[in-house]
DNA sequence: TGCTTTCCGACCGTCAGTATCGGATATTTA
DNA sequence: TAAATATCCGATACTGACGGTCGGAAAGCA
C-alpha cells in the first residue's frame, strides 16, 4: 500500500504553482527543472491536473500553468484523485478476489475493514489544503496531528 | 494506493484458521479449495505467516496449519505486515523522489502528510483483531465505525 | 517567420504482483 | 516398508501497472 509518483509529483507541482501565485503562468519545463523532476513526465501530470480542473494553462510563448483556484480551496485529496484517479482503492470494487465472494449479497466480514480504511484515508487527505502545505514542515505536522 | 492479494488472501486464510479452531491442523489445499483461492499461492502465504509466527504447522499426513495464538491477540496489522511486509509504505523512506529532496535535513512540507497517514492507517489496522472479524459483517462494521 | 510552449497519443523498459512448478523432507497409515 | 499425505522452499514464468520518453500538431508571442 503506497502512493505512486503520479500523486507525489502531482502534489509537488501543485504546491510549486501555489507558491508561484496565480498572476503569471509557469512553464512546465521550468518547474520540472527547479523541482528536479523528469520534464516530459511532469507535463503528463499537469495535463491530468488541468483536465480535473485544478490548474489552468496558457499556450504559446510566455505560456505555462497556474492554479485554477485559491490554494486554500484545493485539498490533497483533490490532487491525488486528479493525478492517480483514486486515493485508496478497495479490492471489493476493482480487483475482486472472485465475483461470487465479493458480490454485495454475499456476507464478508473483511469488507467493512477496507471500506472504513478508505473512509479514514479520504477524510484525512480531504482535510489538508495546498494552502496548509505552504507552511513550514513543523507547522504542517502540528496542524494535522490531531 | 491499495492492498495486494498477499494481504487480502492472508487475511482470508487467517480468518479461516481462526474459525477452524486450534485443535486440529487444516491442510493448505483444503483451505484453498474451500475459499476458492489458488492452492500453491496460498501455501506461499501460509509460509510467510508461519515465519512471522502467526500460524504453526504440522508436517506429514494429517498435518496442516493452525493459528499460533488466540484470534483475539492477532491484529489485521499483524497479518498484513506478515504477508505484505508493510501496511502503508511512505515514499520518503523507500522510493525516494531524490536523495537530496528526501534527506532528513531538507525541509519538506509534504512529508508530514505521508507520515501522519501511515500512523492513522496503522492505528486502525492494529485496533482490529481476527476475533473481531469472526463476527457478522454488520457487527464488524458497527465495531470499527468510530 | 521563427520561437516558445501547451497538447496528446503512442510507445517502451522494468519491476512488483500473482502466481506455478518440481522436488526434498516429514509423518501417518496400510 | 511402501504408499499416501503434507509441509517446505527455491526457482521460474506471466502480466499489467508504473515510470518515463518521443514525435509531432496546434497555439500564441516577438
Amino acid at each position: 500500500m503506497r502512493v505512486t509518483t503520479w500523486a507525489e509529483y502531482g502534489l509537488i507541482v501543485s504546491l510549486h504553482l501555489a507558491k508561484q501565485g496565480r498572476e503569471a503562468p509557469t512553464p512546465a519545463r521550468d518547474m520540472a527543472k527547479k523541482e528536479g523532476l523528469p520534464a516530459d513526465y511532469v507535463e503528463q501530470i499537469l495535463l491530468k491536473l488541468r483536465r480535473a480542473g485544478l490548474v489552468s494553462s496558457v499556450r504559446g510563448a510566455k505560456g505555462g500553468y497556474y492554479l485554477a483556484r485559491e490554494p486554500e480551496t484545493i485539498s490533497v485529496k483533490d490532487v491525488i484523485e486528479a493525478a492517480e484517479n483514486r486515493t485508496f482503492e478497495v479490492n471489493c470494487d476493482v480487483h475482486k478476489v472472485s465475483a461470487v465472494r465479493c458480490h454485495d449479497g454475499n456476507p464478508c466480514s473483511i469488507r467493512p475493514v477496507w471500506r472504513e480504511l478508505q473512509r479514514r484515508v479520504d477524510d484525512m487527505l480531504a482535510s489538508i489544503s495546498l494552502g496548509d502545505l505552504m507552511l513550514q514542515e513543523a507547522e504542517v505536522q502540528e496542524l494535522i496531528a490531531v
